[in-house]
DNA sequence: AAAAAAG
């Protein structure tokens, strides 16, 4: 455990692409990563599943890149699907900053904005696009883009691209590209019946977890707690909480827009740095808002489930659910935005009356005993603290009762005023989106990770469908906001995946049974096959 | 029922 991960040079995988992701501060592989660029730069069909911030978009973003032929003639030639648009913005920028050095042009493509630059864009030429299913087919209806070519596709946040809202258009898009190509599918959260769906489409795909962990897919190293907020004032009982020593950037999550906007304006009010981020916001508003939480102008983002999934921000300390999460995909995203890339993290679920039913239902699916915490990490930051709660029993007392007892008797007297600032920030901040990164961009200083996860275990299972190959070309890059690409992760190897990465054990991820994976042979076949340009995308 | 996603 306590050796290294394989670094990404040792995959074959192009030494420009290691030189950029070098420069990020990246040099070794995340289990998720380790186990999936043997397979997907071979040009397998693949479902890979691994906790929340694990690296996931470079596992699928890395073989992609590789198999863009370079230079392509402007044509799209690898596609990449996310669920909002402002992960697409991320997504596009970590893809965009790891092919730096191999002159490929990246493009998100997503509505909110203007038509004109992404057409204009497209009209110079792109290699790989990254977007949002509204402007995706907007645009290639439009004939702007050309989806003929794409001969590699990956479904970020698949669960959530193959549900009811999306999977119409999702299906749409699949007609569009060729039959002929590489098809990955990505998330955290793999529900089985979306898998059966996916094996319709994927050409016997292998199904690659790294870390097992079936339920859910929960960080060990973020300490969860349930606060029975019955009746409470939520908004002052989070105030309070803000103000604990040590916090860092704090994610609150609401379930309606109403209420995130509602909730973001008491604590502006408050003289909280905080802003809020959901879909009744205008886009500038949105990225303004991500923009100033990511330089830490703001230090408090509260959001609608917009900012749910793929958001990746490093020194998210807390996230507190306002309001209880729909259900327990949505729970372990909405706390997956903290304890990234090997840090540790404090998730608080405030639940009221009328949700219990719904927190139970999460609970027991995802086998949670909130109740009795798991265990408290000293060096991590605590909400609790601030909530009248004895430091050495935050991980034993019933919550409901300890809790709610200290809450409740301070509340009554030290409510009255409002009081403000909290650690770092200062006064008031603009309400929902101030300008935005002023501060530190926390992008460049390259973190070195140390470990990865090569080791974990995993778990392959192979599966089948039907399905393709596919070709493609190239295109420019995009921009927006946040610089930074990957992101760092210090800590060595074992914990690396974390302390609790213990999951992984014994499998040996890569290879193994990866390699031919007991199933099919799956990668024989479907590699790309005769287009014209077609490259070898696995040649190396 | 809610949120997101084209406008």
């Amino acid at each position: 455990m306590t050796e290294e991960s394989p670094t990404f040079a040792s995959f074959g995988v192009k030494p420009e692409i290691v030189k950029a992701l070098g420069e990020a501060g990246i040099e070794r592989t995340f289990a998720i990563q380790a186990l999936t660029l043997p397979l997907a730069m071979a040009g397998d069909d693949l479902i890979g599943q691994a906790r929340t911030g694990m690296g996931k978009t470079l596992g699928f973003g890395v073989p992609l890149l590789h198999r863009v032929e370079v230079p392509g003639d402007g044509t799209p030639q690898v596609l990449v699907v996310v669920p909002t648009r402002e992960l697409c913005i991320q997504v596009a920028n970590d893809l965009k900053g790891a092919g730096k050095h191999l002159g490929i042009r990246t493009l998100a493509i997503y509505g909110g904005r203007p038509y004109e630059p992404q057409i204009e864009a497209l009209r110079k030429g792109v290699d790989v696009v990254i977007g949002t299913p509204g402007r995706l087919l907007d645009l290639a209806e439009q004939q702007h883009l050309v989806l003929g070519k794409i001969r590699g596709l990956v479904l970020d946040e698949a669960d959530e691209m193959l549900d009811l809202g999306f999977l119409p258009d999702i299906e749409r898009i699949l007609r569009m590209v060729p039959d002929e190509r590489q098809t990955m599918l990505f998330s955290a959260t793999m529900p089985g019946p979306i898998i059966t769906l996916a094996r319709t489409f994927l050409n016997q795909p292998t199904h690659i977890r790294a870390e097992e962990n079936d339920a859910g897919a929960i960080h060990e190293r973020t300490s969860q707690f349930v606060y029975r907020a019955h009746s409470m004032d939520k908004t002052e009982l989070i105030a309070r909480a803000l103000q604990a020593e040590g916090r860092g950037l704090t994610m609150i999550f609401s379930r309606t827009k109403r209420t995130a906007q509602k909730v973001a304006d008491d604590l502006v009010e408050r003289g909280f740095a905080a802003a809020a981020v959901h879909g009744d916001l205008g886009q500038g508003a949105r990225e303004q808002a991500l923009r100033a939480f990511r330089s830490g102008k703001v230090d408090v983002l509260v959001a609608t489930d917009v900012a749910a999934r793929g958001i990746d921000i490093d020194d998210v300390t807390h996230v507190i659910n306002y309001q209880c999460p729909e259900d327990e995909k949505t729970y372990v995203h909405r706390i997956g935005r903290t304890g990234r890339a090997g840090r540790t993290g404090v998730a608080v679920t405030l639940v009221d009356w009328d949700e219990e039913a719904r927190w139970k239902l999460i609970s027991d699916t995802l086998s949670l005993d909130l109740a009795e915490p798991v265990e408290t990490y000293s060096s991590s930051p605590h909400l609790f603290s601030d909530l009248g709660i004895p430091e050495g029993t935050k991980g034993r007392l019933p919550l409901s009762k300890r809790t709610r007892a200290g809450l409740s008797a301070e509340k009554e007297e030290d409510l009255g005023g409002k009081r403000r600032g909290r650690r770092g920030s200062s006064g008031p901040a603009s309400p929902s989106a101030s300008e935005d990164e002023a501060p530190r961009k926390r992008n460049r200083a390259p973190r070195k990770r140390t470990r990865g996860g090569a080791r974990s275990a995993a778990a392959i299972e192979a599966a089948d469908a039907a399905a393709p190959a596919s070709s493609g070309s190239s295109g420019p890059d995009q921009q927006e906001d946040r610089p930074r690409t990957p992101r760092r992760r210090t800590r060595s190897g074992a914990d690396a995946t974390g302390p609790a990465t213990s999951t992984g054990n014994a499998t040996p991820a890569t290879t193994s049974d990866s390699g031919e994976t007991g199933d099919r042979p799956a990668r024989r076949r479907r590699r790309r096959r005769p287009s014209a340009s077609d490259t070898p995308a696995s040649a190396d």
